[in-house]
DNA sequence: TTGGCTTTGTGACAAATATCACTTTATAGC
DNA sequence: GCTATAAAGTGATATTTGTCACAAAGCCAA
């Protein structure tokens, strides 16, 4: 399947100018990849930074044990900071990207980035946008780890799961929570066996539905 | 105390080009502050950023309930990326700066930091680098909270403190230690005494030695 | 030197989280 | 319907961190 420039336009339209969709279409590299798919992983040097189209990515931190942490989710419009960030500087990748369904995206090389960056106000404007949301996104998982217990943040982690999908119900196994919380799958487990018992959850084998969204 | 636009040249001569030298002399304001000053609070809205010219600022991140933790430290010529991130928004500060010693800065204006963006590239980059800077800091605190022990975070912490003044002697409570960790001034206290045995450092009141810097 | 304040030390617990060693359950593929 | 395999449940126990309560030590100021 291949992009073309007119749905380009219905999606960044108003975002961007036409001469740089023009160009985004030119350099920018149209993919499609499956869920589970690996973008990005740590020690992998960056020479292009996704845009998405459609779909969601985790980005997720890990350490040298193999234990994990998720720093945050793309959708929408966004882009990565982290790419950015590492792009810019030519730097290797501190991070794992993985696509979380079927996701679309455009995978911009880096001299354009910066190139853009001068001639194009509303590239900048792009750019400075994502570091702040991803910023903001940071200082969330700092305010999760270092103030809350872990019951909330396993909670907050389904609720922001929640928002991001559009849905209530998650296909997803209590090991790969665990990786997101940067714990043990048995602590997940526990956990989750108590949100259920009052009621804040309902499980069952690879599902987890979220009841009480009201409360979000 | 006054500023002249010659020291400022100094700092910055092969960093800014001259007439956004000559901009930062007029419009920013320049601020001498001592040491514990608090420069900014939580829910205050900010209308400057800091650069610092000498000196130093600890950034914290509060929760609700008075909480702190440690986020990074501005110093040398750097700027902090949240009140950037926060003035270019208009939102409200969700930080709290204290001046770490007898600090320098200047002061600039909201509408000036985006009237320098589009019209010097050097002050552009200037901008991008502080972000790209404590993006960076933001992920070093996250692994540190998420991965490491307390002890290791405590030793971590010190050695920081140690880079960051240029001496491994710190006048410090444990009490304050306890509030960059985000943790009870007990508990830094029994971790220090820990570290005491097996030689890491020397404890006597208000003061921290660091021994075994080698091993930084 | 004598209080009075701040800082530090510490015992005794409580709570939260991690780890190990299993068992049980669900489900997909034969 | 079996059976292999992935996923989830669970008891026992260890480790880490947090909390409370109070004692001791250092320091300043009258």
């Amino acid at each position: 399947m291949k992009l073309d420039i007119q749905s380009l336009h219905e999606r960044f339209g108003n975002m961007f100018e036409i001469e740089l969709l023009k160009e985004l279409f030119e350099y920018g590299n149209y993919m499609e990849v499956e869920e589970g798919f690996t973008l990005m992983r740590p020690g992998g040097y960056i020479r292009t930074v996704p845009i998405l189209l459609s779909g969601s990515v985790k980005i997720l931190r890990a350490d040298s044990e193999g234990r994990e942490a998720l720093l945050y989710y793309l959708g929408g419009m966004d882009s990565c900071a982290m790419s950015l960030s590492c792009c810019l500087d030519r730097r290797q990748s501190e991070i794992t990207a993985i696509a979380n369904e079927k996701t679309k995206l455009i995978a911009v090389p880096v001299d354009k980035i910066e190139e853009w960056i001068t001639k194009y106000s509303t590239w900048r404007q792009f750019v400075f946008m994502t570091y702040q949301k991803r910023f903001e996104d940071l200082l969330g998982v700092i305010d999760q780890i270092a103030f809350q217990k872990l019951d909330d943040r396993l909670l907050g982690l389904l609720n922001r799961k929640s928002k991001q999908c559009g849905c209530s119900v998650f296909n997803i196994t209590h090991e790969e929570l665990g990786n997101e919380l940067a714990t043990s799958r048995e602590v997940v487990s526990r956990l989750l066996k108590q949100l259920e018992r009052i009621g804040k959850v309902r499980l069952s084998r690879n599902k987890i539905e979220l009841l009480d969204t009201a409360k979000l």
